[in-house]
This record gives C-alpha cells, structure tokens and sequence, in this order.
DNA sequence: CCGGGTCTTGTCCATCGGTACAATGTCAGC
DNA sequence: GCTGACATTGTACCGATGGACAAGACCCGG
C-alpha cells in the first residue's frame, strides 16, 4: 500500500507532490518495475519516456497508478486511461488536489483535470453515436434480450461480465449466445464481432 | 448538501440505496426540478424518461448527479457522463458501492462501474485521434510472426485453424499469442479483434 | 384453456483458450 | 564465444465456452 512517486532518475523536484505525500519514495522506472506490486499508489510522470508502458504494466500487476503531466492535454489524458492509470493532473497541482485524487483513486474513481473530462467525453460521445449505428440488420431476426446479450458480448466482455452486466445468470448469458448463434448461423463469440463489426467476413 | 433521489413518481423500491443512504429523501422528476440546487447530491434512475435532460439541467445548477441503471451499458453511461453525471453504476449496487461512489464524486471524481469504464475509455481513445497515434502502432512492437498470428486470429479462426494456415503446432499459436496479449495489454482474442478492428473503421 | 414464443435457470460434459514451467535450435551482435 | 531476441514445441492445469437435455414462469393470440 505504499505511495510512490516514479519520475526520471534524478528528478529531484516535484515540491508540491512531496508536500502532498511526506511519506511516500521517489523511484526511478527501473526500481518501479521491480518494485512496485499489487495495492501500491504510484504517480508517474508523464515527461518520463516509456510512461505509457509503464503505467500499463503496474496496472496490471494490481498498481492503482495516476499520471502527473507538466503540459496536460486531452489526448495525454485519455492516453493515460487507457494505459490504465485511474488519475491525470497537472504535475504542479496543489497538495490538497493531489489528496483529493488519492481519496478518489483509492475508492475506484477517476479523476482528471476537469476541464479535460469535458473534452474527453464529449468527443467519446459523438464517436459512439457513431458506432451506435452499425447494429442492424444483422440482429433483426433477434429477440429483444438476444440483441442486448449480442451487443454487450461485442464489447469483448465475457459471459461472466455480461451476465454481471444484465443481472441474470451466466446460464441464461449462454442460453441467449446459443439461440444468437443459431439463428445467426455462426459458431462462437468471435464470429460475432466480425459480422457486427463489419458485414463481410465468412469463411467456410 | 441534501443527498436525493430522483425516481419515476411513485416508485418506492430501491432497497439497496435507501440501505446507503437512510436520510435521503425520494423526489418525483418534478419536485427535483423545483427543489435541487447547489452542491445537492442527486442520483437519477435511468428509467425515467427525460432522465438525461433531468440530469443535464441538474448539473448545470451545481448539483452533483450519479445515474443508476437498470442494465448498464456503455453507451448510456457515456451519455450520463456527457450529460453532466458524475457517477453510473448498476441501480442495484451493494451499499457499500454506492457509498463508494459518494466519496468519489464528493471529491471531483468520476466513478463509472468498472467494467464499462474500460470500454468507455477505449471508445473515448479511438474516438480522439489517439487512435491515429497508438493503432497504427499497434502492431509495431510486435515481431513478425506475431503479427501473422494476431491478423488471423482477428479473421475468427480458432487456434487449431490457425496453426494449419500457418503451419506450425497450435501449442505454438498459443505461445505467440500469449506474447501479443502481454505486449498489447489485452486479456484475450475478443479484445485483439476490437483493437484491430477499429483501427480501420474511423470517421473523417 | 391451450399452444407457442420468450426469458429464465439448472446440470452435465466435451472442448477450447490462456497460462505456468519448461526445453531446443537459430541467428545477430558485442 | 557468449548473450539475447525469436521461433518452435512439449506437458499440465484450470477457467471459459458452447452444446445437450430439461424445465418453470410469463404472456399473447386463437
């Protein structure tokens, strides 16, 4: 459970953040790699090469990690999400921000630097109206509730998720997918995504 | 500061929310309207009609709104959060979840339930020109043959399948499979065809 | 009232998919 | 010559997946 902060090795600045965390150790990306595991806080810097991998690989380990950016824009910001980091500010932001985000972070939120989540949505949104769009034809010959299993499943969730997802069974997750296969005339999820995604495809 | 509830008249149930939140009171879309203001902590069921008006109105007044939802799905959470929501999440969430969710959002948080926040992000990246950037890279830092792998297996063939096409044992498939999924920092095959695909459906 | 369609869940089972822990051979570069 | 990246394959394990067989609940039209 430990705060860290990872920036350049030598970096030696970063008064706000210390101030923020008088506790916490300052690594560089080496000792993050071998040091860091599953519960840890880490604030990366996003002037750090390799940020993004390296975000991406603490994530997975179970890291709860933000990025600090001395220039932030929209596009660094979604970067860093989707690298898996859970917060993105500015590298210079005020102690208690920098509390707040830990307090968001460390119950599962998210945060970024307002102005930019303005921006980040707004453009997330006109994009999937977009993708709103491909469904179709191809789930015509479906029931209401097979169109909503096949539609979440596109989203690469598994049966597990989706069932999580519409509050049913896994069992009943699976009866849907056997009827949407069938009547789709396919054989697995994966073909599913092709002919949702795209309507060519097909293969003996 | 009042923490509200904001339901179709009449509905009395929401047993989970009222367990968090025992003081809050239980407002008709109408009376919300005419009593939230500033700072007010409101949480909109998505079955309401006029739900993300309600909520969009709400925001812009200073209060803080989280949408909870029958069956979650990505693409309405996008629009709850484009629509000024802070948080979305399942209406029948844990307590603890949901009192969760009150932290985060109290601190200028987002909170969107897990599982769609991945999906949410990744819509977001592709949507800003991030895909531009990373997709074409996506299969940049793979090797050679690790990149035949991934583009049949993102055809739908099976690991059998490909291990025929590509002459090799499907043990060997798995291998180079494996290593795509820990470079690219996915979790499986659905997720490798997302990433492909949509690297060549994008808007002008 | 009855039959059909839909939604839901259950158990059982064969297979597939992903990973852990390996080994072998090749080939480029220091 | 040795090291490291790459390609290949093996065994084993276990969770995920899809199909088979079945059934109860609900609703709607005949």
């Amino acid at each position: 459970m430990a705060q860290m902060f990872i920036g350049p090795t030598g970096s030696g600045e970063m008064p706000r953040w210390r101030e923020a965390f008088p506790d916490a150790r300052m690594l560089g990306p080496q000792q993050a790699r071998a040091q860091v595991g599953e519960g840890d806080k880490v604030w990366v810097l996003s002037r750090l090469d390799g940020w993004r991998e390296l975000v991406m690989t603490l994530s997975q380990r179970g890291a709860v990690s933000s990025v600090l950016s001395q220039s932030p824009t929209s596009g660094e910001a979604l970067s860093a999400l989707n690298a898996g980091a859970r917060g993105y500010a500015h590298a210079l932001s005020p102690p208690e921000l920098l509390r707040q985000m830990d307090i968001v972070i460390s119950h599962q939120g998210i945060w970024v630097w307002p102005e930019l989540m303005t921006q980040v949505i707004g453009g997330a949104f006109r994009a999937l109206g977009g993708a709103a769009s491909l469904q179709s034809e191809v789930l015509e010959g479906l029931t209401e509730r097979e169109r909503a299993v096949a539609l979440v499943v596109a989203e690469g969730l598994s049966n597990k998720e989706v069932a999580r997802q519409l509050s049913i069974t896994e069992r009943t997750v699976k009866a849907h997918l056997g009827a949407i296969f069938r009547k789709l005339g396919i054989r697995d999820r994966m073909q599913l995504i092709l002919k949702l995604s795209h309507q060519e495809s097909e293969v003996p």
